[in-house]
DNA sequence: TCATTAACTGAGG
DNA sequence: CCTCAGTTAATGA
């Protein structure tokens, strides 16, 4: 699989609990001005990982924590369901994201938090967050704005489940995924990781997942991407491009505006 | 288990 | 009448 998504040995992935920290600050990097100095507070927090199997849940909905996670390796997801069982993904996650952070101040999780691939968590206790929050107030700032983007992330994927096509739907969402994973280092645009099932695509998409396998095959035979065991090639960037519309206001991601 | 494809259906423009 | 998308079912990897 991928190359920044899953680590061989899960028993002692890693000798230095810092480097679990590195996908967190590049992210709050690319959307604030963070110093040495924060970097460093962020890395002597102390933290436990869990590593967890793909389709599990992390916090079922109702739920409260006194931890928060960092995802250290592989992709997460917050469904809701309706009453008949019908999910929907609301937001996807990647390394470096802490998807369950409300659960500091919204005490009862309104959302189930699940995995979508084999991941890698590190829990923090949201004692540790309110006291860096408090003794540095550049981290509380950049945790903010972290949260409001995440909200503007949101607006975007409701203006996509409710009025574009499916095909533009799919784009929107790879080419979202992608610019993403560039801050985390994406050296080559023009291919990257999505291991998400058809059936879990489909329940971000808002389509059944045999139409989310149509999609898929239209797109290929277009000759737009080529996207097989998990991973997207992009074959035509322009018509990909034009095929999300996709504007990266949305994302905030200069530090200074 | 997951992905593909065909056939049929209905909604809606 | 055409396009989109859900359902069902068969089949392949």
């Amino acid at each position: 699989m991928g190359e920044c998504l899953k680590r061989s040995d899960t028993r002692e992935p890693y000798l230095n609990t810092a480097d679990v920290f590195e996908p967190l600050i590049r992210r709050l990097r690319s959307i604030s001005a963070l110093d040495q100095e924060d970097a460093n507070c962020l890395r002597a927090i102390p933290i436990s990982l869990r590593n967890l199997r793909s389709q599990q849940t992390v916090l079922a909905e109702g739920e409260s924590a006194s931890q928060s996670c960092i995802i250290v390796s592989g992709y997460c997801a917050r469904t809701k369901s309706t009453a008949q069982g019908r999910r929907q993904i609301v937001s996807i996650h990647i390394p470096g994201e802490m998807p369950d952070l409300q659960t500091l101040f919204l005490v009862k999780l309104d959302h189930e938090l699940c995995t979508l691939t084999d991941v890698s968590l590190a829990f923090v206790n949201h004692s540790d967050i309110r006291r860096l929050c408090k003794d540095r107030l550049t981290i509380r700032d950049v945790l903010w704005r972290d949260t409001l983007i995440e909200a503007s992330l949101l607006r975007e994927a409701l203006l996509n489940l409710g009025q574009r096509p499916a095909p533009s739907r799919l784009a929107h969402l790879l080419y979202e995924v992608r610019e993403r994973l560039k801050v985390l280092g994406l050296n080559d645009p023009s291919t990257f990781e999505m291991p998400l099932t058809q059936e879990q695509l489909g329940d971000a998409l808002g389509i059944s997942w045999v139409h989310t396998s149509r999609v898929v095959s239209m797109l290929r035979k277009e000759g737009v991407i080529d996207f097989s065991r998990g991973r997207v090639h992009v074959i035509d960037e322009k018509r990909f491009a034009a095929l999300a519309e996709f504007d990266k206001l949305y994302l905030h991601q200069s530090p200074s505006e």
